[in-house]
DNA sequence: CGGAGAATTGATATGTCTCAACACTTGTGG
DNA sequence: CCACAAGTGTTGAGACATATCAATTCTCCG
């Protein structure tokens, strides 16, 4: 329970200022449509098909985990009040906070895609949450199975995606940095059924380093560092990856 | 045409392996919704209400732009070939890179929300989208703006919620990037309704620097420096901001 | 061939990480 | 009530990595 892993779950740790008392359970409310749209200050319409739909309140004490890396995606939530916050935690055990969250706001947005949550949802303090099951917008063969629900889910794939991109740059040093970028661009290529280890990269130096927050020399000289340890081979743009096993276990 | 801005704006540099050779125009080809499923990977059924729609695609030339940071919203790109990179250009002019595209990536996704588009397009080789109108998916009003396109709203939002931190990250020095989650804090209480310039922060330092990728050490000097220059008042957790301004205008 | 951007490499400056010590806050148990 | 424990937060000194400035080579294109 207090594990150094598991810092959000502490003694309600000082006391942030209007947070609510612990009080009245009062579990299982049920919350509106309407108090939905106005919490995500949604401007359009949402004329429900059916007739308004209720929703299912969670509360969650300060330190709770909302949903875990890899737990199956049951829906999303809105922050009805409290703070929480999502993280990320790499093999090594280091902590990527990907965003603080608070009324108002979505949670598990990338789940629509992925079918999975691929990050961890602590509360700050105590909490509430709006919970809109999967089951009723997002499982095949409901109505309305339309284009929009194909975007729906592609957008979701975006989140997932940037938020891979963040997780990227969290690496402390430089030469890590772009080892994890060439993986990812390794494997999108394998996605697309070209070599995995053997292909060019479109973007200058310059450009790497802007998605990876670094200099393009410190791009340059990574890229020479990690064909130093054989691991891989750069001429120019051609990048050839001598082991990608190497490349993805290299941690500096 | 070739500040140094606009890097993406080249000479055809390099020749990238597997680059479509320039040829053929061919104005205005139209794609198939099963192509798009197809190019997406989507793995739902797709059933358009509509009798099958096409979609235009669009070509684009190596170093152009396909849509620009402000421009309004007019739907959303699905890459069928070609590489492309998007990127936030910060007011000093420093280009931040948020993502390179391959095919079946989604362009604009942050665009749901904002009606507006929050970052610019360039195509680093020849190109070709598919664009999925915003007319045709987004406008109020038309057929089928349920629930579902609230929640497709919302996971927009997300998108550019993880832009913005993703980007307060890529400032060099600590204390700028210090300064500007403070300054997204300001932001986040205001739009509640709550006083900007004095709250309490629900998170630990640690917390704070893994959201920065900096270590609770820096993230706690940072609060010093900026409080010896009077821009800030830190009493552990409660920040009192004295000058909004000169937080948002704080580059190191 | 000449020009311009791309890329590599080196030397130095600067900022952050690391390790460490210490003060503060909060809750617990004597 | 006080001492204590444990996590939080601040500050300092030194090691280390990256940014910066600079020089050089390479590639491609006009």
């Amino acid at each position: 329970m207090t594990t150094p892993h598991m810092s959000g779950v502490q003694r309600a740790a000082y006391v942030p200022i209007r947070m609510p008392a612990r009080h009245v359970p009062m579990e299982n409310d049920w919350t509106s449509l309407s108090e939905v749209r106005r919490l995500l200050k949604y401007d359009g319409h949402c004329s429900a098909n059916m007739h308004d739909p209720t929703f299912r309140r969670r509360r969650l004490q300060a330190g709770r985990s909302l949903f875990s890396m890899g737990q199956e995606f049951g829906g999303l939530y809105v922050v009805r009040s409290g703070t929480l916050k999502t993280v990320v935690t790499h093999q090594e055990g280091t902590e990527h906070v990907i965003s603080f969250s608070m009324q108002g706001d979505l949670l598990g947005a990338e789940g629509v895609c992925e079918h999975h949550y691929w990050c961890e949802t602590f509360a700050l303090s105590d909490c509430e949450v709006i919970r809109l099951p999967a089951d009723d917008y997002f499982s095949p063969g409901r109505a309305g199975d339309g284009i929009e629900r194909m975007i729906c889910w592609a957008i979701s794939r975006e989140v997932g995606r940037r938020q891979s991109a963040y997780a990227i740059t969290h690496a402390a040093k430089s030469e890590v940095r772009v080892a994890r970028f060439l993986v990812e661009q390794s494997e999108r290529h394998a996605a697309l059924g070209y070599s995995p280890t053997r292909f060019a990269l479109t973007m200058t130096r310059r450009d790497i380093g802007a998605y990876l927050s670094v200099t393009l020399e410190t791009v340059s000289r990574a890229l020479s560092a990690l064909h130093q340890l054989h691991i891989i081979e750069v001429a120019n743009r051609e990048i050839t990856i001598h082991s990608l096993d190497a490349l993805r276990a290299f941690e500096g």
